[in-house]
DNA sequence: GCGCTACTATGACCAGTGTCATAAGCCGCG
DNA sequence: CGCGGCTTATGACACTGGTCATAGTAGCGC
């Protein structure tokens, strides 16, 4: 921990980030993120005088960013850099959360689109952003292990949809059989894009 | 039309998907559900004694039946019968519907999963179910279409992860590209699993 | 016509929501 | 000390949610 305890506000929107995930948007309340972040209760007017809209969007935010940082992680962490070495780290973190504390949780912005997307429009922008802030550094990864340009950007959106969706079906069934399946069946595509 | 119009507890279950797919369960009001159904609000209590969650449910039973059913019309649609030409099929049902009104909507038993799965255990088997309502006839049509049957469950689920995901995609960027790219990236590995 | 069942109607309750107004505490600076 | 800022405290408001209780109506078999 080279940084000191995050300060109040950044707590917030971590945790808000964390219930969504768990219960969706509709679901959160806001005194339920100030308790569960350890916050006083009147610090959400001030720290988000935008109210819960604010709130939730920076969660948002949140996760896309943490998302984006992941990759370069992960890439590191390789032993051998492929394109389907890196998808599967991706999904190991879910298989590996699931295993450990449950299926409670899911992605946050995943939560966010399906409960705001149609009647919050910064909201599903956020969720846009998100999803882009997590693409980008994807695709710029598959370049560097091989994949031509053209391809890069596709794949970095068919890994995220796929992933998506698994882990919704892991969640359901409450089994991460999806997750292993897609890591099984769309390594060689991945493999196999390289120039 | 061969039988006649549904009664009132079918449309309040059919509202309940539209709705829940929209906003998500828990900004889904009963109330809202009977008007939107064009139902009286005392019948709500009528038909469902179990409160919202069996209307929940229901819902979710019902869009899993529903998709399980459409394998079959998209497979007797096909110019040429493929795994890839079926999966194009089910994705076009969404870039249909998002050309036409818009990206308002989502999958309703992704909605439930990601509102409820870690509160209502009963409705998260629902959702269990209804994939798998969705993937077994799917998995039989990949059979048909000379998967053989080792891969055809694989790839049945990867198909249903991806389209999931890339739906999610969609609807936070409005645009239907996550679509495309996932039946255009996708397909060559699904038709060249036959046999 | 009677009675029974299926359905509808309506009002109330309580817990919960997001939001606001207002006031207090804390703490460094002059 | 005293002032002024950031932060926190707390109570109230207006509202909606799901649920329940209770009463009312429709229609059909007898």
């Amino acid at each position: 921990m080279t940084e000191a305890r995050p300060g109040p506000r950044e707590r917030m929107v971590f945790s808000a980030a964390q219930l969504i995930r768990r219960q969706g948007v509709a679901a959160t309340g806001m005194r339920e993120v100030a308790a569960h972040a350890g916050a006083p209760r009147g610090s959400l007017q001030h720290y988000f005088p935008g109210g819960k809209e604010q709130l939730v969007n920076e969660a948002v935010q949140w996760a896309g960013r943490y998302a984006g940082k992941r990759i370069a992680r992960f890439l590191a962490g390789l032993d051998e850099p492929t394109p389907s070495g890196l998808f599967a780290a991706m999904a190991a973190q879910w298989t590996d959360e699931y295993a450990a504390d449950g299926f409670a949780a899911g992605c946050p912005v995943a939560a966010a689109t399906v409960d705001r997307a149609a009647s919050a429009d910064a909201t599903r922008r956020a969720a846009a952003a998100a999803f882009t802030a997590w693409r980008a550094p994807l695709a710029a990864a598959l370049t560097d292990l091989g994949v031509p340009a053209g391809r890069a950007e596709s794949l970095a959106t068919l890994m995220i949809s796929t992933l998506e969706g698994a882990i919704l079906l892991a969640r359901a069934e409450q089994d991460t059989a999806p997750l292993t399946t897609a890591v099984r069946e769309l390594g060689p595509l991945l493999d196999a894009a390289r120039a």
